[in-house]
RNA sequence: GGCCCGGUGGUCAAGCGGCUAAGACACCGCCCUUUCACGGCGGUAACACGGGUUCGAUUCCCGUCCGGGUCACCA
């Protein structure tokens, strides 16, 4: 029998969540799911200094709406806690210990300024920590901790051989012990180190499926030594590749905020939909088996399997995550649709008495992003300036010469009317049309740039003419024709 | 710079020794159409390079080149 399957997705609260840091979470999450196993939120606060006011809030926050939930966490509890590592301090130096009594860590006493100059005086870059107090004599390191010299423990790494290890993703990776440096494990301020801490709580909160970014391929060695030096079983380890950026001048690098909105937040505010966000994500560094790319997070659980994820980082194309944004939208009602356009229309409509779900209903087919929509229905609040030559159009056949007739018939017809509503203004106009012996093009295309004062409107005239109301809609036909005498 | 990883169209990507090398986004054209979109149809465009292994390499091996990652009392 296997046992549970348990991942962890272990964020800093740093106060955002970057789509780097959103995607690990989706895949941990759908590693454990798929399998069904058990999905773990644990905060990752040893960096005192680094903390940020109401960070984990937006964790909480952005998980949710992304549909993530969690089994076990700070906020929800569960067998393994506490979940949050601050307050596992007091857990972890003991473990730093049992290493120092086997000979597989130590104490040092160097200081910052120590290192400092080290860095700076070395001309290898990659020259790190010289191990000075690797060796101290037994004396004097309980000398020193009598005294209450500051100090840090160190992992002893060997000198020779190599670490091997299997990804799941990236297969066998070796590393040679040389490469590796005597990381800190507990920091002279008590906190663990973030690679510490990450191997302790994995292993005592029974992780089986370490999912990160590949930026830690080359540090697992390290993590493995550890888990060999306690006797524990390595858990299976799986590298993600990155999310990269294209920078202006084409190179490629980590995802960053130059290269536009990296949060789950900004791209929210970005208007775009966490569902069609989480189904873009999904399909950076992983394929399914077949061609499909729609999925919801309850279809991506049921289609994910670890040998779909790829090897080489993706960069991120907000185009398609565009294109993905579209296609949930237009496999909303309307109804929903016009729920999520709500603050939009607000922001461009105020209190104006239009009727919504119309709005939502011509923009439905042409929106990919929501913030976009202001500015597309901002001509229904106020019209904008516009000049008679927006009335020409060749292909409407519309001219300077025929469009005060046509806009005069089309006002005429229109005030007959005793019923306004779409279909009346739609019959209206068409038989405007064949009275007037032109095509449909021609009657209506004066009729729109008077009711809008746009070449280019969500909706055709009719539409528009239907949410402007009647009275609304006359007086600015008139107003078009008047631009004419 | 050392080490680790990667390299199929502009982007995401199928492919896992034998294919006219899928598909999607973007782009271009045509159609539909009261504008713009949507939708439909079609098109341009790729196996980094050089050696091997093999009857046969995009697929396996080596080298080169290119790209990325990593070398903190940050996570």
């Amino acid at each position: 029998m296997s046992k549970t399957v348990r991942t962890r997705f272990a964020p800093s609260p740093t106060g955002f969540m970057h789509v780097g840091n959103l995607r690990t979470a989706l895949y941990e999450y759908l590693v454990a799911k798929s399998m069904g196993g058990q999905f773990i939120l644990r905060i990752e606060d040893t960096d005192q200094e680094r903390k940020v006011d109401g960070a984990v809030d937006i964790i909480y926050s952005t998980m949710k709406r992304a549909g993530l939930i969690h089994d076990e966490g700070p906020d929800i509890g569960g067998d393994y806690g506490p979940y949050v590592q601050s307050e596992r301090k007091e857990m972890y130096l003991p473990y730093a210990k049992q290493l120092i009594e086997q000979g597989q860590a130590y104490y040092c006493f160097c200081t910052k300024e120590r290192l400092d100059m080290l860095r700076e005086n070395a001309d290898d870059p990659g020259a790190g920590y010289d191990r000075h107090c690797r060796d101290l004599p037994q004396e004097e390191v309980q000398q020193k901790l009598r005294d209450g010299v500051p100090y840090v423990i160190r992992q002893k790494m060997p000198l020779t051989g190599t670490t091997t290890f299997e990804d799941a993703v990236y297969g066998t990776i070796s590393v040679d012990n040389s490469e590796l440096q005597d990381q800190i494990l507990i920091k002279a301020d008590g906190y663990p180190t973030y690679n510490f801490a990450n191997v302790i709580d994995d292993h005592t909160m029974n992780i089986t499926h370490v999912v990160r970014g590949s930026e830690y391929l080359s540090s697992t060695p390290k993590y493995n030594l550890l888990y060999e030096a306690f006797g524990w079983d390595i858990p299976t380890y799986i590298h993600l590749p990155l999310i990269m950026g294209k920078n202006d001048d084409g190179s490629v690098s980590k995802l960053a905020k130059r290269h536009g909105a990296t949060s789950f937040e900004d791209l929210m505010k970005g208007g775009f939909l966490p569902a069609a966000i989480i189904n873009y994500i999904a399909l950076l560094g992983w394929a399914p088996k077949d061609n499909r790319e729609m999925f919801t997070l309850p279809e991506l659980v049921e289609n994910f399997s670890i040998d779909g994820i790829s090897k080489s980082p993706a960069i991120f194309d907000y185009d398609k995550l565009e294109w993905f944004n579209g296609e949930y939208i237009k496999a909303m009602t309307v109804e929903e649709f016009a729920a999520v356009c709500e603050p939009y229309f607000r922001q461009a409509l105020g209190d104006l008495p239009l009727d919504h779900i119309k709005l939502a209903s011509i923009l439905q087919q042409r929106t990919t992003k929501l913030t976009d929509i202001p500015e597309k229905i901002a001509f229904f609040a106020e019209q904008p300036e516009y000049d008679v030559s927006l009335f020409v159009n060749k292909k409407s056949k519309t001219t300077l010469e025929n469009v005060p007739s046509l806009l005069q018939a089309g006002i005429e017809a229109l005030e007959a009317l005793t019923e306004w509503n779409h279909d009346s203004i739609h019959d209206c106009l068409m038989n405007l049309a064949v009275t007037l012996g032109v095509k449909n093009g021609t009657a209506m295309w004066p009729v729109r740039i008077a009711a809008s004062g746009m070449t280019v409107t969500p909706g055709g005239a009719v539409e528009i003419l239907d949410i402007l109301g009647r009275e609304e809609s006359l007086t600015r036909l008139k107003k078009g024709l008047a631009k004419f005498s």
